[in-house]
DNA sequence: TAGGCCATCTGGTCCT
DNA sequence: AGGACCAGATGGCCTA
């Protein structure tokens, strides 16, 4: 990281300077400043390139220089023949001036820093209430914010009008407007019943109410507005996880260190009223793939989402690119009826926890 | 190599 | 005056 600015600057002695940095703590939590931060606020390298002071106002000069300089700037101000131009006279940068500018800078950039900070704590809490969340493969800030707003758009649909989750057209929901690849993973994680069987059997037993309607027709697009161009806001049926049958009614609320291992703390509940994607679990051995990319079962409720192509061939249920879904199982969360379950997999792919709830 | 995503710096604006 | 917020610019990293 270190390079990353200073393979610009060119400037060994500003290197070595800042690397003094180095000797010191090198925590980076909120507040805190890395190396290469910290390297900024030294005022050696700006934004990746170094900043001369004539950049930040004025240049590096002698009380004495001043009335020359601010005769000159005068002129450049006002040009040849142009009038005077109106408005307080810029201040002289005197070097008292300069080290209160840069110290404010330096202030500056490190609240702005924890601010971002901040953010993107804000950012991964949401992540983890999300449909999928993994800590090994994260979605991407504007399609965390897209994905958050069409659970809430179908959570609202479940309650208003009484919508379910087990349709397909609550999956359609969450995928609407996403990008293709995410689209692909929140399939993905999702992914319950692979065959369009089980899917026609969904539909029939939602009664074809819903928003699932709204959406009906192979394959599926969707006009996304706003969105930029494809691959958002289109998504094949091909894509989509098949949801089964099961009945979010157990939520037994853990606690909130359930989700946030090593993570800062997150005031609100962690557990959503309802989520689809946490109601089987996982108990199929892992398989390579899994392995390799460290993947572990999520503790909480939450599912978690996998590329596409971490799922083993051996499973049914194509996603695009030529990759298998993998059904997903979640612990020990809500009561699903087995049955429903086992309509769907071989026994091979589960392993029930307790009596009726999985 | 282009494009997407990200972290950071920066200057401007608004508010206290 | 100083902090919060914002948007633009920049460059690094990663992937197709």
């Amino acid at each position: 990281m270190m390079t990353k600015h200073f393979g610009k600057s060119g400037n060994v002695s500003e290197l070595v300077s800042s690397l003094s940095w180095l000797e010191e703590d090198g925590s980076s939590q909120d507040g805190d400043e890395s190396p290469e931060m910290r390297s900024h606020d030294h005022g050696l390298v700006l934004g990746g390139r170094i900043r001369s002071c004539g950049e930040l106002g004025s240049e590096d000069m002698e009380e004495e220089e001043e009335e020359e300089e601010d005769d000159e700037e005068e002129v450049e101000r006002n040009g040849e023949n142009g009038p005077k131009r109106r408005g307080p006279k810029k201040k002289k940068m005197t070097k008292a001036r300069q080290e209160r500018f840069r110290a404010r800078r330096i202030k500056a950039n490190a609240r702005e820093r924890s601010r971002m900070h901040g953010l993107n704590n804000a950012l991964d809490n949401l992540r983890r209430v999300m449909p999928c969340y993994s800590k090994t493969q994260k979605l991407s800030k504007i399609e965390t914010l897209r994905l958050a707003r069409n659970y809430i758009w179908a959570l609202s649909e479940v309650l208003e009008n009484g919508q379910s989750t087990e349709s397909h057209g609550f999956v359609e929901m969450l995928c609407k407007g996403l990008s293709q690849p995410t689209s692909n993973l929140v399939a993905g994680c999702l992914q319950l019943g692979p065959t369009p069987l089980i899917l026609n059997k969904l539909e029939d037993k939602c009664g074809g109410q819903g928003m699932g309607d709204a959406v009906a027709g192979h394959p599926l697009s969707y006009p996304s507005p706003g969105l930029p161009s494809p691959p958002y806001g289109s998504l094949e049926t091909s894509h989509l996880l098949h949801m089964k049958g099961f009945k979010a009614s157990v939520y037994d609320n853990p606690s909130p260190n359930d989700c946030s291992s090593g993570t800062p703390s997150y005031d609100g509940p962690l557990t959503p009223p309802l989520s689809i994607s946490s109601n089987f679990a996982l108990k199929q051995e892992p398989s390579p793939h899994e392995s390799e990319r460290n993947y572990t079962p999520h503790p909480g409720h939450h599912a978690h989402y996998l590329s596409a192509h971490h799922f083993p061939s051996s499973t049914a249920g194509s996603l695009p690119g030529g990759a298998q879904a993998h059904p997903i199982f979640q612990a020990s969360r809500y009561e699903v009826p087995l049955d429903v379950v086992f309509e769907s997999f071989t026994p091979s792919h589960l392993v029930t926890s307790q009596m009726g709830t999985i």
